[in-house]
RNA sequence: GGGCAAGUGGUGGAAUGGCAUACACGAAGGACUUAAAAUCCUUUGGCUGUAAGGUCGUGAGGGUUCGACUCCCUCCUUGCCCACCA
C-alpha cells in the first residue's frame, strides 16, 4: 500500500465539496469563528507567498472547525487594478477577459491545495454586483460630506498617467512603478478619512491582538502631534501668517520665518516683493523637482526682499524666506525658524548667514554655557530658558505648556493638534476600476447618480491604449448622459476609484455575498463580524488596514455594521525567501508551487511551509528539506500497516497525552505550528519505538494531523474504519492523569553547573532529598568537605548546591 | 534622524528564569541489496583527552540572581516601516 497522494488528494477534495462540509450558515446556537486571509489579486498563478498565507489560514480554520466552532472561511478576488489594464495594452486584449482567465487558473490551484473555503461565497470586486456597492457607499459618503471634490496640487505619476494618494507615494516614487512622482494641479475626489482620525488613533488601543509593529506603523501614519499655531503678522500690514510648532518653548529664539514655495500668501503679496523675479524662478524650479530631489538637496532657499515679519512675543522685525524644505502639506506650510534649537534651521541659517539667539541653556554652570559663536550644531535637548522674558529660568519642557497658554490668552497663538493623515484622494484616470457615480450638469452642478440607476457599469470591449489620460473619457455613449435632476444635457465623471476601495469592505460582503439591497445583510454581518483572525502580509499594515478600519467605522455610523473595528486578531506572515532573497521573477529565484504539488502533493507542501519556520518570521525555501516532510508523511502512512487493537503501553499513552497538550497549547497560544508539528513527529517516533500501533492512538494522531495535512488524514481516518469526515470529528482532550509521574529526574547543580542527575519520588521532602543528594559519590567528590552556603531546591526539577 | 523586530550548531529552528541546541535538514559511518533507491541503526557545537571526564560556548561588554539565550543597562550588526513632519 503506497502513499499515492495524486490519487488521494483529488478524491477528498471532491468529497469535501460534494458534502458541502465547508459551507457556512448563520446559527445563533453555535459560537462563530470568522477566519479570513487577504484575498489575492488575480495576477495569473499563485506563488509561494499565497501558498504560505492560505495554508496558515486553512490550518486555523480547520482547527477551529474541529474544535466545534461555526467557521466562516471565504475566498475571493481583488480583481480591479492596473496590471490587468497593462496586460490589455500589451496584448491588445480585454482586461475583463484577462482577469477572469487568471481567476480561473488561480481557483484551480487553490482547490488543489485542499483549502477549506466556502466557495459558494466567492466574490470578485470587478463584478458589477460587487462594485455597485462601492458606488452605493460613495453616494452615502457624498450625502454626508465625506466624499468631496477639491482642486489641489496632487501627486502625479507620469508613467502610470494617474494621480496617487499620499499613501501610494513611497520615498518620492510611485508605489507601483517607482517612477518619481510630480505635483500637478487637478480637480479630484477625496474621501474625508480625517473625520475619523481621532477614532482611528484611539481605537488602536482596542486591538490587543495586533503586533506592536503594526500598531506603531498605524500610529505613526496617523501622526498626531500637539503644538501651537502662532500668528506672525507681516510688517506694515494686516496679513497674518500662521505657523505650526511643537516647540513653543523656543518662540523667543525665532529669528526668521520660512514659507513653502507653494504657499498661497506669496501670490497675494507679490507686488511688494522686491526680488520677485528671482523668487518666481525659485518657485518654478521647486515645482519641477521631484519629492526625492527636494529631500536630498541641501537646504536651499531665498529671502523675500521688502517683506518683513513680526515675532509676536517680542515684536522683533525678522526676515521672511521661502525654501523647499518646508512642506506645504504639513502644518500650515510655514515655519518659525529657531536655528539654535533646530538642526534644519541651524544649517539654513549658517548657509544664509542669518542671526541666531540662544534661548535654552543646557546647564547654568560655566562649562556647559553655550554661545552662538562656538555652536557647531543646534541644541535640541533640554535645559533652562534664557532671553525669554518672564519665562527665563524655567525648564524648557514644562514651560512649553505655560507659553502656549500665555500666547492663547494674548491672542497671538492657538493650541492645536496637527495630523499627518490627509484626506484620501481616490480619483484615478484609469479604466479597470469602479466608475465614480457622479454626473456633471451645467445647470445643477455635481449630481450623484440615483441609487436605482446603480451600478454605473464599465463599458466593455473598449480600446485601451495607455496614452492620453482616462480611457473612459473617449467613450461617447458613456460620458454623454442626461442630468438625473433636470434631464438636461450632462456629462458623466470618467475617473474610476482607487482599488484600495474594493478591499476596504470585502470582509463585510463575505457575510452575505449575494445580498442585493445593500452592501451586506445587517443581521448576517452582526453574527459573523468581526473577523476573528485576519492573516496577510506586512505590506498591507498601513494602507489596507487603515482604509478598512475607516470604512468599518463609517458603515457603523450608517447603521449597517455592528463593530468599531473589523479585525480582532491579526497575523502578519513572513515572506518566503530563496537563497536569502525574496522570490521574484527578476531575480529568477521563483519556486513554482504547482511543480512541488506534482512531485510531492499538497500535504507535503503544506507541512513543509508550516514546519520550517513560525508563521510570522521569514521562511527560507529549501529544496532538500521538503523531502524530509514527504518522508515524514510516508512514515505516518506506514503506521496503517501496524494498526492493531493491542492495548497501548502506559509510556505511549503518556506521550500521546503530552502531545495533545502541547499541540493544543501551540494552537491556542499564537499558532506555533512548527513546534506543534515537531511534537507530533516525536509521537510518531514513539509509536515506531513501541512497535505497537493501537487504533485509538492512531485515530487521535490523525485528528491532530488533520488541520495541517488534511488529505492524508482523511484517507487514514477512513482506513481506520471511520465513515464520517475527519473534519467532523472532535479535537482530543488530554487527560492530566497520564501526565502525572511518580518519579522525577532531578538535575544536581553545584554552583550552577550540572554535575549529576538523580531519580527520586515526586514531591520528595527537602531534608530527605538533601540526604539523598549529599550521599552521591559525584557530589561528595565536588564538595570535598567545603561548607555548603546554600541548598536551592526547585521541586521535581533541580537542586543547586552553592559552596 | 525616529519607531518596531531580530542576532543560538554546517542549515531551518527549539528552549521566556532552572539539563542550551528539542524536532528536522545536511554530513559521516554501518545494516539490508548483485547494485541502486527506499528503509533501519549509530555519530554529529568548539577545544582537550585512549576513555571517563574536563573546559569554553546563545552578537560584544557590564549588571541583577543560588542560577541568565531568557530580566535590566550600554554598545555593535541585520531586517522592516516612517522620515527635511516644524
Amino acid at each position: 500500500m503506497i502513499y499515492d497522494f495524486s490519487q488521494i488528494e483529488p478524491k477528498w477534495q471532491k468529497f469535501w465539496q460534494e458534502k458541502g462540509i465547508f459551507r457556512a450558515k448563520m446559527d445563533y446556537t453555535r459560537k462563530k469563528f470568522y477566519c479570513l486571509e487577504m484575498f489575492p489579486y488575480p495576477s495569473g498563478r499563485i506563488h509561494m507567498g499565497h501558498v504560505r498565507n492560505y495554508t496558515i489560514g486553512d490550518v486555523v480554520a480547520r482547527y477551529k472547525r474541529i474544535c466545534g466552532f461555526n467557521v466562516l472561511h471565504p475566498m475571493g478576488f481583488d480583481a480591479f487594478g492596473q496590471p490587468a489594464e497593462n496586460a490589455a495594452i500589451k496584448n491588445n486584449s480585454d482586461p475583463k477577459d484577462w482577469t477572469y482567465k487568471c481567476m480561473d487558473w488561480m481557483k484551480v490551484e487553490l482547490k488543489r491545495m485542499g483549502f477549506s473555503y466556502d466557495w459558494e461565497r466567492e466574490l470578485a470586486t470587478c463584478d458589477p454586483e460587487y462594485y455597485r456597492f462601492n458606488q452605493w457607499i460613495f453616494l452615502k459618503m457624498m450625502e454626508r460630506g465625506l466624499a468631496y471634490k477639491k482642486a489641489s496640487s496632487v501627486n502625479w505619476c507620469p508613467s502610470c498617467e494617474t494621480t496617487l494618494a499620499n499613501e501610494e507615494v513611497i520615498y518620492g516614487g510611485c508605489w507601483r512603478c517607482h517612477t518619481p512622482v510630480l505635483q500637478k494641479d487637478l480637480e479630484q475626489w477625496y474621501l474625508k478619512i480625517t473625520q475619523y482620525q481621532d477614532a482611528l488613533l484611539e481605537d488602536l488601543a482596542q486591538l490587543k491582538h495586533w503586533s506592536d509593529r503594526v500598531i506603531a506603523m498605524q500610529y505613526n501614519w496617523i501622526g498626531r502631534s500637539s503644538g501651537v499655531e502662532i500668528y506672525f503678522r507681516l510688517e506694515n500690514s494686516d496679513t497674518i501668517i500662521p505657523v505650526f510648532t511643537t516647540r513653543a518653548d523656543t518662540i523667543f529664539g525665532a529669528t526668521y520665518i520660512v514659507l513653502a514655495p507653494e504657499h498661497k500668501i506669496i501670490e497675494k503679496i507679490k507686488d511688494k516683493i522686491l526680488n520677485i523675479k528671482e523668487v518666481s524662478g525659485y518657485i518654478e524650479n521647486a515645482k519641477k523637482k521631484t519629492r526625492l530631489e527636494r529631500i536630498e538637496k541641501d537646504k536651499s532657499g531665498i529671502e523675500l526682499k521688502g517683506i518683513k515679519s513680526v515675532n509676536p512675543v517680542n515684536n522683533e522685525i525678522i526676515p521672511v524666506f521661502i525654501a523647499d524644505y518646508v512642506l506645504m502639506e504639513y502644518g500650515t506650510g510655514a515655519i518659525m525658524a529657531v536655528p539654535t534649537h533646530d538642526q534644519r534651521d541651524f544649517i539654513f541659517a549658517k548657509e544664509h548667514n542669518l542671526p541666531m539667539r540662544i534661548v535654552i541653556q543646557p546647564g547654568l554652570d560655566d562649562e556647559s554655557i553655550l554661545s552662538v559663536d562656538s555652536m557647531t550644531e543646534a541644541h535640541e535637548g533640554i535645559g533652562y530658558l534664557v532671553n525669554s522674558g518672564q519665562f527665563d529660568g524655567s525648564r524648557n519642557y514644562p514651560a512649553k505648556e505655560k507659553i502656549a497658554q500665555w500666547m492663547e490668552k494674548k491672542s497671538i497663538g492657538k493650541i492645536t493638534t496637527n495630523w499627518r493623515l490627509k484626506d484620501w484622494l481616490i480619483s484615478r484616470q484609469r479604466y479597470w476600476g469602479t466608475p465614480i457615480p457622479v454626473i456633471y450638469c451645467l445647470k445643477c452642478g455635481v449630481v450623484g447618480v440615483p441609487y436605482e440607476d446603480l451600478p454605473v457599469k464599465l463599458p466593455e470591449k473598449i480600446k485601451i491604449t495607455g496614452e492620453g489620460g482616462s480611457p473612459l473619457s473617449k467613450v461617447e455613449e458613456f460620458t454623454n448622459v442626461k442630468c438625473p435632476k433636470c434631464k438636461g444635457h450632462a456629462r458623466r465623471e470618467t475617473d474610476t476609484m482607487a482599488t484600495f476601495i474594493d478591499s476596504s469592505w470585502y470582509f463585510l460582503r463575505f457575510c452575505s455575498p449575494r445580498f442585493s439591497e445593500a452592501p451586506f445583510d445587517k443581521n448576517e454581518a452582526a453574527y459573523w463580524m468581526p473577523v476573528d483572525q485576519y492573516i496577510g502580509g506586512i505590506e498591507h499594515a498601513i494602507l489596507h488596514l487603515l482604509y478598512s478600519r475607516f470604512y468599518t467605522k463609517f458603515l457603523k455610523d450608517l447603521g449597517l455594521a455592528s463593530v468599531d473595528e473589523p479585525f480582532n486578531k491579526l497575523l502578519t506572515q513572513g515572506m518566503v525567501l530563496k537563497d536569502g532573497e525574496v522570490m521574484s521573477k527578476s531575480k529568477g529565484n521563483i519556486v513554482d508551487p504547482d511543480g512541488i504539488i506534482k512531485k510531492y502533493g499538497a500535504d507535503t507542501l503544506r507541512l513543509f511551509i508550516l514546519f520550517a519556520a513560525p508563521p510570522e518570521t521569514e521562511l527560507e525555501w529549501n529544496d532538500t528539506a521538503i523531502d524530509g516532510s514527504f518522508k515524514f508523511l510516508m512514515r505516518v502512512w506506514r503506521l496503517l500497516e501496524k494498526a492493531d487493537d493491542k492495548a497501548p503501553s502506559l509510556e505511549l499513552l503518556r506521550r500521546l497525552h503530552s502531545t495533545i497538550k502541547k499541540v493544543t497549547e501551540d494552537m491556542e497560544g499564537g499558532f506555533k505550528f512548527n513546534t506543534a508539528i515537531s511534537s507530533i513527529m516525536e509521537l510518531v517516533n514513539e509509536i515506531y519505538k513501541a512497535d505497537a500501533a493501537n487504533k485509538d492512538v492512531l485515530k487521535a494522531l490523525v485528528i491532530l494531523l488533520s488541520p495541517f495535512v488534511p488529505h492524508i488524514a482523511e484517507e487514514m481516518w477512513h482506513s481506520l474504519g471511520e465513515k464520517e469526515s475527519v473534519t467532523c470529528a472532535s479535537w482530543p482532550e488530554f487527560n492530566p492523569e497520564f501526565l502525572k509521574l511518580d518519579k522525577a529526574a532531578l538535575v544536581i547543580q553545584i554552583n550552577g553547573k550540572v554535575r549529576d542527575k538523580i531519580e527520586v519520588e515526586v514531591d520528595i521532602g527537602k531534608e530527605l532529598l538533601k540526604d539523598l543528594v549529599l550521599s552521591r559519590e559525584i557530589v561528595k567528590k565536588w564538595l570535598e568537605g567545603k561548607p555548603i552556603k546554600n541548598f536551592v531546591v526547585v521541586p521535581n526539577k533541580l537542586v543547586n548546591i552553592v559552596i
